[in-house]
Formats: structure tokens, C-alpha cells, sequence
DNA sequence: TCTGGGGTCCTAGGACCC
DNA sequence: TCTGGGGTCCTAGGACCC
């Protein structure tokens, strides 16, 4: 059997664990720049915050209803999800860390699933302090349904909901709008209720042969799984497949040296992250946008994929190439809101294939470990490289910052 | 003034090969 | 006048996820 542990309004339940005067009240957490809303309360849904808000929009009902605003806190966010997912593998090896805020676990286990399933959420709860809802069933498309259902209907349910009978399989699906579907999209709901599925029951009625040929293997899959048949498998390798850096910035950019500062910026970010994972890159993609809310014309949208003469994780490798992309995407006149660069094509740094014409200048291997190693231990950013603006920091906007309680030893919380 | 960021997977179609 | 067909690999872009 599957189960699927996800935290109840991850970054809201984050913030609320170190102020806990906040616990009952409204609540939302901010995207980067403090843009858009990423995270809300179920006291902030009731008062019909929407997903994405954008905040300068909705100023005047935060203060109207006394919500609690945060800028995001990665790095809080970051080490609550590694406590959470350190505590779900005692409970099975065969752990998939999803995303941030869920994983699958594969259980194998004669022990009642519903017993599981709380000491769970009791133990995530008294350890952590966030809240979470549990859902079991035997694939993951359907322990997926079971978690919305134990969501749905906490207080009945007490946030676990276990599938192990034909009957409740049945119920549960008819329950699930089609929209509502784990791999149903907008685009693909539309769709289907257009042949009359509105249900994920009436889906999983469906021929497979149909299912394939009208839409994917993807669909497919998804209506095996769905109907009781394990079909997606964990996936419990941790390794990335790409690895991305892209920001918007704060005001539009129109000149080429400021852009090709912060695509560099991008690039040594992306390396970094490359480095850490012990991997190398063999492509990059370079990318650079327009403002999208620009009402007048289709704003400018351009990327560039490049393929590596090697594979590399250094940041001088990968900036230097990212820089001279951007100088080719780069047209004089336009507005520039957003940037970023995508490392794909990822080996594992220790066993490149060698190329007979060239390789990475041996002495970069050493001086990205110094590099990586002082920046460790100085905080980041100390160490820049050459084309990063040394005398600007870029600052994001983030108005309301909560401490790092569980990362700074000079943040942690003071019990008086 | 101000609207996020980081991922995965699939497919169609072009390029190329024999 | 007649102008193949099958296979593979790669890439851009779309759809979806949280």
C-alpha cells in the first residue's frame, strides 16, 4: 500500500510554528519580492484569498481583515521539510520526497493502516508542530484521492482516510471532480468534460486503448492507477534532472550589461546547486522575458539552448557561455522583466565521458571547491565571480521576513 | 510602482542515416 | 516520365505538478 503524507498549508503552518499567537487568525505567506500569495491559512481561504493574489492588490483586505502577512522564508521552509521527511522514513525505507511539502511512502506491513497513518500525523505533529493530512491506498493516484478526501473532511476523518476496499475505491472516485484529479490539468478537464467525464469514476470507465490514443501514455497510466492497478512507481532517487535559477526583477531592465550581470548571477547560482548534488551539466538554456502582464502586445518570450563542449559544473565555464547567449537574445529597446538559466542534460560529475578535444581547465575543479568552501563557512555570496557586480546586492523585497529560527544560530528562539 | 519559482514528463516534427 | 521508406535521435514547447 501507497500513502501520501502532505502538510496542511505548508508555509502558513511554518510561520505559525514560532508564532503561535497567529495559530487561529488569517494568514498568508508572499512569493519572492513579496509578489503574489504562495501559501494561506484555512482562516485566510475563508475569506477568500485566492492562490496567487497579487499583493499590491489586496493590501486594503489584509488590513481589513487583520491578516498576517510573510515574505517567504526558504531556508525555514527548507529545514521544517527535512525534519518532516526525516520522521516519515522510520516509518517505511521507501521514502519519495515528492516536493517540499509531501512525500510517498511505500508501506509493508500487516499493522492497520489507519493506526499508521495517525501515529503519522501525531508524531509529524508533536516533533514538528505542522499539521498534515494522510491518505492510503494501494497506488498513489488513489492515495492521492484518499489525502483530499481526509483534507476535506478533517474533523471527521481525523486527517486519515485509508482505501483497502473495492466499495470505498468506488465512493471515492465518484466524490472526485474530474478537475480535481492528480495529472488533470485546465487544459486537459476542459477537454474531458466535453466527452462527458466529469467525474474521476467516469474516467476510470474508460478503455485504455481510448484513453491512449486520445491523449497519452500519461492519461493512461493514470486511469490504471486509478482504477486499484499499480502503475506509477516510487521514485526514490534524489538526484535532479534539471536544475533552474530564474528570477523577475524588481523593475523592467533595459540595458544589456545590467541583464548580463544577473544571468551571470543565475549561472554561478545554478552552478553551485550543480556542485552540491555532484553533478555536471552538458546544456544550458538561457532565458529572457518580457513583462507577461503587459497588456498591449505579446511581450517577448526567447530562449536559447546551447549544448556544453563538455560536461561542467563550474561558474566560470557556465557564465561565460550563459553571457554570451544572452548577448544573442538580447534586442535593443525592449523592456526586460524576467531572466533565468536552466543546467539540463545532467551526469554524475565523477564519470564524464572524456572528449578527445577538449575539457574543463583542470584548475577550475579546485578553485570551485575553495570557492564553495568559504562561502560555507562566510555566508553566501562572499566569493563572486568576476562578472557578478561586486559593489551591488541585489536585494529582494521581503517586508515581512520571519527569522530562521532552525538554521542561524543567531535567530534561534529565546524562551524567556 | 508592485503579479513566484523550480521541477517532471510527453509528443510532434525536423534532421539525419542507410 | 519516374522521385522510397523506415528508423533513430534530438529539440522545442506544452501540460502538469507543488
Amino acid at each position: 500500500m501507497y500513502a501520501l503524507v502532505d502538510c496542511n498549508n505548508f508555509y502558513a503552518s511554518c510561520e505559525r510554528v514560532f508564532q503561535p499567537q497567529y495559530r487561529n487568525t488569517p494568514v498568508v505567506v508572499l512569493s519572492n519580492n513579496d509578489g503574489c500569495v504562495i501559501s494561506r491559512s484555512d482562516e485566510a481561504k475563508s475569506i477568500n484569498i485566492p492562490m496567487g493574489a497579487p499583493a499590491f492588490k489586496y493590501r486594503q483586505q489584509f488590513k481589513q481583515h487583520n491578516i498576517k502577512v510573510f515574505s517567504s522564508n526558504y531556508p525555514l521552509y527548507g529545514d521544517m521539510s527535512s525534519r518532516v521527511m526525516g520522521i516519515l522514513r522510520q516509518f517505511s525505507p521507501e521514502v519519495e520526497v515528492y516536493s517540499i511539502d509531501e512525500a510517498f511512502l511505500y508501506l509493508n506491513t500487516v499493522e492497520n493502516l489507519k493506526d499508521i497513518g495517525h501515529k503519522m500525523r501525531n508524531r509529524i505533529l508533536q516533533w514538528t508542530g505542522l499539521p498534515t493530512c494522510v491518505g492510503i491506498a494501494p497506488t498513489k493516484a488513489l492515495a492521492k484521492v484518499a489525502n483530499k478526501i481526509a483534507r476535506q473532511f478533517l474533523s471527521e476523518t481525523g486527517g486519515v482516510v485509508v482505501i483497502d476496499s473495492e466499495s470505498k475505491r468506488i465512493k471515492a472516485l465518484k466524490w472526485t471532480a474530474i478537475n480535481k484529479v492528480w495529472g488533470v490539468g485546465h487544459r486537459l478537464s476542459k477537454r474531458l468534460k466535453q466527452q462527458n467525464i466529469h467525474t474521476a469514476y467516469d474516467f476510470s470507465l474508460l478503455s485504455d486503448a481510448w484513453v491512449k490514443k486520445q491523449y497519452s501514455v500519461t492519461e493512461l497510466y493514470l486511469k490504471k492507477d486509478l482504477e486499484g492497478i499499480a502503475t506509477l512507481n516510487l521514485e526514490c532517487t534524489s538526484n535532479k534532472k534539471s536544475i533552474a535559477t530564474t528570477r523577475s526583477f524588481e523593475n523592467s531592465y533595459t540595458d544589456l550589461n545590467t541583464i548580463k550581470e544577473r544571468i551571470a548571477t543565475f549561472a554561478n547560482s545554478c552552478a553551485e546547486k550543480l556542485r552540491k548534488q555532484q553533478s555536471s551539466c552538458n546544456m544550458l538554456i538561457i532565458l529572457l522575458q518580457g513583462n507577461r502582464f503587459e497588456k498591449k502586445e505579446v511581450p517577448y518570450k526567447n530562449s536559447i539552448t546551447i549544448v556544453l563542449p563538455f560536461p561542467t559544473n563550474s561558474s566560470l565555464t557556465i557564465a561565460k557561455h550563459a553571457s554570451k547567449a544572452v548577448e544573442q537574445l538580447y534586442k535593443k529597446g525592449l523592456k526586460y522583466k524576467r531572466a533565468g538559466v536552466i543546467a539540463t542534460g545532467l551526469v554524475p560529475t565523477q564519470n564524464h565521458q572524456l572528449t578527445i578535444f577538449s575539457s574543463e581547465n583542470p584548475k577550475h575543479h579546485s578553485l570551485m571547491t575553495a570557492m564553495d568552501k568559504l562561502n560555507t563557512k562566510y555566508g553566501e555570496n562572499k566569493l563572486k565571480i568576476a562578472n557578478q557586480d561586486l559593489q551591488r546586492t541585489w536585494k529582494m523585497r521581503q517586508e515581512h521576513l520571519s527569522k530562521q529560527y532552525t538554521t542561524k544560530f543567531n535567530e534561534i528562539l529565546i524562551v524567556k
